[in-house]
DNA sequence: CACTTGACCTGTCCGC
DNA sequence: TGCGGACAGGTCAAGT
């Protein structure tokens, strides 16, 4: 489940609670979880220092102090929620931020990081998720970051070369185009079909199809979604939780995602629900048609 | 080569 | 209430 906008929002909870923290101890349930560990987790994690909290794509990056750095992907049902011992306090119960996860570990807890006084828990449902240690200038010359795409949030990501990259397939469609992460960074179903609702692009069009104009809308709606995302703490469906087990709101002004049957909000027609790209797929008929 | 489909896992929901 | 099957937000490898 998290996209750009969900792990940005843990890389920002991260980012207020672990830099200057000491790793004391880690321990995991599976090598499925934590490929290369434990014996690089003995010789090189514990008794690091974090530096920083960083995200490309879908990925966080939590750097070091030992020039290694952990990479994690959340994948599906991953989570990254932080206890330390002064949170029963902050977030009993009865308190508007009190975590909405119970007592950890739990049953999906695949890898835990001890600090002083305080717990990082990457829980992980369905076990797609991982947890990497790597050189941390080694961290260009994975497969991964060296074929993903531009962010689509950075400032210097232009309308120009949102249409370039998306150009560059043009016999698909443009719902499997914006899913494949070697064009734009960080675009996932709920985005997806969210931005298209937005431009008015139906998911099935070839990108071909499409017209300058309304590449542009889409370039636009896909960063409005996704920075109006973060703002609302990311989407919760199920199991996306921030680093204080805290749901995140987005879905609650998602216009089509998880919607079918319900009236769009432009022209009140009825969403309806297909297959595009092998993904669930949210639309309006009415206001998304095929040919642009 | 470009593009699509299945596999990886567990949990949940829906129809019989 | 139980059971089988479909489905879930991501990414690869393998297939066409």
């Amino acid at each position: 489940m998290p996209e750009l906008p969900e792990v940005e929002t843990v890389r920002r909870g991260l980012s207020d609670l672990l830099p200057g923290k000491t790793v004391l101890a880690v321990s995991h349930d599976t090598p499925k979880s934590f490929p290369n560990a434990p014996a690089d987790v003995k010789e090189f994690l514990i008794g690091a220092k974090v530096e920083a909290v960083k995200r490309r794509a879908k990925v966080l990056i939590i750097e070091l102090d030992t020039k290694y750095s952990l990479i994690i992907h959340l994948k599906m049902t991953g989570q990254l929620v932080f206890r330390s011992r002064d949170d029963k306090k902050r977030f009993g119960a009865g308190h508007p931020n009190r975590s909405l996860i119970g007592d950890l570990p739990d049953k999906s807890t695949r890898v835990i990081f001890e600090f002083n006084e305080a717990f990082l828990y990457f829980n992980d449902q369905r076990k797609f998720g991982w947890v990497r240690l790597v050189p941390t200038a080694e961290i260009p010359n994975i497969d991964f970051f060296r074929k993903v795409g531009p962010e689509p949030l950075a400032a210097d990501f232009k309308p120009q070369d949102f249409k370039n990259r998306i150009r560059r397939r043009p016999n698909s469609t443009i719902k499997a185009v914006l899913l494949d992460q070697t064009v734009i960074a960080g675009v996932g179903n709920i985005y997806a079909d969210e931005s298209l609702w937005t431009a008015r692009i139906h998911p099935e069009t070839k990108v071909r199809d499409i017209s300058p104009i309304k590449l542009t809308k889409l370039y636009h709606g896909l960063r409005d979604v996704m920075f109006l995302s973060i703002e609302k703490g990311g989407s919760s469906d199920k199991n996306y939780v921030d680093v204080a087990g805290r749901q995140g709101s987005y879905l609650q002004f998602a216009n089509v995602f998880r919607r079918e049957g319900k009236a769009c909000p432009r022209c009140g027609h009825e969403i309806i629900k297909i297959r595009v790209a092998g993904r669930g797929t949210h639309l309006c008929p009415h206001c998304q048609r095929k040919v642009s």
